[in-house]
DNA sequence: ACATTTAACTTGCGATATGCAAGTAATTAT
DNA sequence: ATAATTACTTGCATATCGCAAGTTAAATGT
């Protein structure tokens, strides 16, 4: 009985652990609003709405919400330059946590939007079926 | 007009930058969790709870937290070496955020602590008033 | 047809953040 | 009085990030 350090815990066993790799960092859960409320699916619309984010990283986080299955890519029909960003059906699960944490924000900070903010605190049930019908569609094969 | 660059957007004025800004990181949502559900108050616990957080970074990370008003701190009555690290009315109110992710995760990733995930999908409500219930009252200045 | 743009990256490098071992100050235990 | 314990800080190596400058392939302009 050598060995002072006991076997690391498995962090994935522990509920929040898989939540926190896949989404803990600064950018992934922006990504996945603008896919989710502004429609962006492309590296450019990524790369100009939030100047700050820095072109490698960018590259590197799409390319692990791809990993997770959280994000879906295909090539764009109409122009072979651009490779659509969409969301899964896991992703657009996300929906729930996205609306909590914009609800949270909402109560304890000045947020902007306020006309979101507003329907998710009405009606936190219409704006999530409202994601899911917008989105399960293009999941499901179709295109915009 | 000389200047290339634009004023950049003002991050907080988006939904959800303001959330991800303080929750952004690798063990912010774990630390929160663990004072939640866990009922963690001090340095030793985190610290030995999570091997791989560096002591540097926990004591960085629950220094914004207090920051941030997601916690509070108080010196332990009965030990003069401790200080207790306590959720406020703001980081109590991240409980329903926590609860999306859990659940988004059991649904899409296998978790352990079942218990706690069935606790969740059944009853969402009664699981985040345990934990009002639980830590209000604490909040409202009395201890455990 | 050929040159120029555009889109989606990659590469290189300096700056920042993280991980780890060691140290410190204030209690508390023996 | 001496040793532990608790909550940190400090120093340094390493990993990650941000930024500017390529690179490649596909569209567009002339």
């Amino acid at each position: 009985m050598a060995r002072t350090k006991t076997v690391p815990k498995r962090r994935s066993e522990c509920p929040l652990n898989a939540s926190v790799e896949m989404l803990g960092d600064r950018w992934s859960l922006l990504i996945i609003r603008d896919m989710m409320l502004r429609g962006f699916q492309t590296y450019k619309e990524f790369m100009e709405c939030y100047e700050g984010i820095a072109t490698n990283i960018l590259a590197d986080r799409l390319r692990k919400l791809v990993d997770y299955g959280i994000v879906t890519t295909k090539p764009d029909p109409t122009d072979g330059r651009k490779v659509l960003y969409v969301l899964s059906r896991k992703g657009i699960d996300l929906a729930p946590v996205l609306a909590e944490m914009v609800l949270w924000a909402a109560a304890h900070e000045k947020t902007g939007n306020q006309p979101l903010v507003r329907l998710m605190q009405e009606d936190k049930q219409k704006f999530l079926a409202g994601v899911r019908q917008r989105w399960l569609a293009v999941v499901d094969s179709a295109r915009k």
